[in-house]
RNA sequence: GGUGCCGUAGGCAAAUUGGUAAAGCCACAGGUCUUUCAAUCCUGCGCUUGCGGGUUCAACUCCCGUCGGCACUGCCA
């Protein structure tokens, strides 16, 4: 439509300047009934990679219109979480609460265009109709029974106390059709459109209702000259309606790009009741932005160079193009992005994961100074190769920060073996003359041991490892052990260790 | 029921766009390393593109049919 006005008016020399000077503008549109979901948040990762691969504007607009829903945390928790993965929007965020008036003004154009009409049909009769068309075998729609109600009829219904609806007119005989930019050609017949849209709530004849979804979508994304709509397939429907929208309203039709939905491991569309779906719980998880927003960017594209799994949001967008965009939906493989995220994780110099990682050390109720930054660090250099998800930490340093964690069963087993107790008593008498322990002194002390009881290095390493961890499996012994050392706590260990061996 | 969309190995996917298919990644299995688990590295594993026709010298790519899956079908968004 736009391109079309242009070259009309334009010589065609000039064409073509235009179109590079004219900017992409794209929004991401939440509704802020539930906190920003892992699909809301795929949406805006597509549209923020076309907005910068193009050098356009990004929009936030928060739709708010079902006021039943909406809660002002749902609207923190979307933009805490745009926020935290990157998604960096250029303008608002704007709220359709605040612009009513704007709705109800194109309403009435609509109205006095005779383009749209008042219909006073009940809930009951809606009911009532739709039962019957079901059961002749029919689809259900609204069958434009008030379109043509003359003043009289309009007065009397009105007399009767009902409250009209706003409708506007979808000619039965319309042809609707768009290129889309994953899908190509999509058409539509106008009669498979459910009849005579609802564009605003019943409200008092002289008065106009709540303005709903599909009407305030297409007047902001006119308002904010939206030159190009991403959003998830299961909006296709939604699109023929709007077209027939945009050309009510004498608006340019802007691009439309419907990419595939994420499924859950059934096949669905993933929704609140698969789980862990909120970007929000992601992150408490332990998944950081990077590997999340990666992942999200593989469900359905793909760069160029097909055999780059990891990549950043900024270097997809130089690449990012919908030609690249799968059609069908992808399911959410939660495997995919562990891996993903642990191999993010393992890039993260030893620094900057203990500042990732005190908060959850903090939230799991493990009482260290904060400021015991060497120790810490070991830490995490420690564990960092092991980790999945920052949560992991969690466990997987338990037995550093708890004082007495006490013996596993296999643990116990392993020091009730022969020869175990003499080799712990070794390696205590041992300790009893070192300060700080060293690495070096720790394996010297091992070899010992190993002289001293008699008894072969794997028996010590492993009865060690029991008597220092209470389990038989965790990060490195060594390390474990120096860590320990510099709290003060391995003598205890070996000590308690030594009354199950005895 | 209707309309629309989609269909490549268990999952994500590639295939210079009609020109040798199953590249790459995850998962899985085995091995390597190590005191253990994990990580790492190595190796292996999956096969004719849902199915059936057609067009063509040639079809995952185009056409028809069929089956299946999903989405939508609100005075929700």
């Amino acid at each position: 439509m736009t391109m079309l006005e242009v070259r009309c008016c334009f010589p065609l020399f000039l064409f073509s300047s235009l179109i590079s000077v004219m900017s992409v503008r794209v929004r991401i549109a939440p509704s802020p009934t539930g906190n920003l979901h892992i699909g809301t948040a795929r949406t805006a990762v597509f549209n923020w990679l076309f907005a910068r691969h193009h050098g356009g504007q990004f929009i936030l607009r928060i739709e708010d219109t079902d006021l039943e829903r909406s809660r002002p945390e749902f609207t923190q928790n979307i933009l805490d979480g745009l926020t935290w993965l990157g998604l960096n929007w250029d303008e608002g965020p704007f709220f359709q609460t605040k612009r009513m008036d704007l709705y109800q003004q194109a309403i009435r154009t609509l109205l006095d265009n005779g383009l749209a009409y008042r219909c006073y049909t009940s809930e009951a009769e809606l009911d009532e109709m739709r039962a019957a068309q079901e059961a002749r075998g029919q689809a259900p729609r609204y069958d434009n029974r008030h379109r043509h109600l003359t003043p009289d009829q309009e007065a009397a219904f009105q007399a009767e106390g009902r409250l009209p609806v706003i409708r506007f007119k979808i000619e039965d005989g319309r042809e609707i059709a768009w290129k889309d930019m994953v899908r190509g050609t999509v058409s539509w017949r106008g009669s498979d459109l459910g009849g005579d849209m609802v564009i605003a709530r019943r409200a008092p004849a002289d008065e106009i209702g709540q303005p709903l979804y599909n009407f305030v979508v297409v007047v902001d994304d006119v308002d904010m000259n939206i030159t190009h709509v991403i959003r998830g397939e299961d909006h296709v429907a939604n699109t023929a309606k709007q077209i027939l929208l945009y050309e009510a309203l004498g608006a340019a039709v802007p691009e439309f790009a419907h990419t595939p939905l994420i499924l859950s491991p059934a096949g669905k569309k993933l929704s609140k009741r698969d789980g862990v779906t909120s970007i929000s719980d992601f992150r408490k998880m332990g998944y950081v932005a990077d590997a999340l927003g990666n992942y999200m960017t593989l469900l359905g594209w793909s760069p160029p160079d097909s055999t780059q799994e990891r990549f950043t949001l900024a270097e997809a967008a130089e690449q990012f193009s919908f030609d690249r965009v799968t059609k069908a939906g992808a399911k959410f493989d939660w495997d995919k992005l562990n891996w993903l995220n642990s191999q993010y994780l393992h890039d993260i110099p030893a620094d900057r994961l203990t500042d990732l990682l005190i908060p959850y050390w903090q939230n799991a109720g493990y009482e260290f100074d904060p400021g015991d930054r060497p120790w810490l660090e070991q830490l995490a250099a420690l564990i960092g190769a092991s980790l999945v998800r920052l949560e992991d930490a969690v466990e997987m340093s338990r037995y550093l920060f708890i004082v007495d964690v006490g013996f596993s069963d296999t643990a116990t087993a392993q020091l009730q073996q022969d020869g175990t107790a003499a080799a712990l008593q070794s390696i205590l008498d041992s300790l009893a003359s070192t300060q700080t322990l060293t690495a070096d002194e720790a394996q010297t002390m091992i070899k010992t041991a190993v002289s001293t009881a008699s008894v072969k290095k794997g028996l010590v390493m492993r009865s060690l490892r029991a008597a220092l961890t209470g389990d038989m499996q965790g990060p490195d012994l060594i390390q474990s052990w120096l860590l320990l050392n510099q709290h003060q706590i391995d003598q205890r260990r070996l000590q308690q260790a030594l009354a199950i061996a005895k």
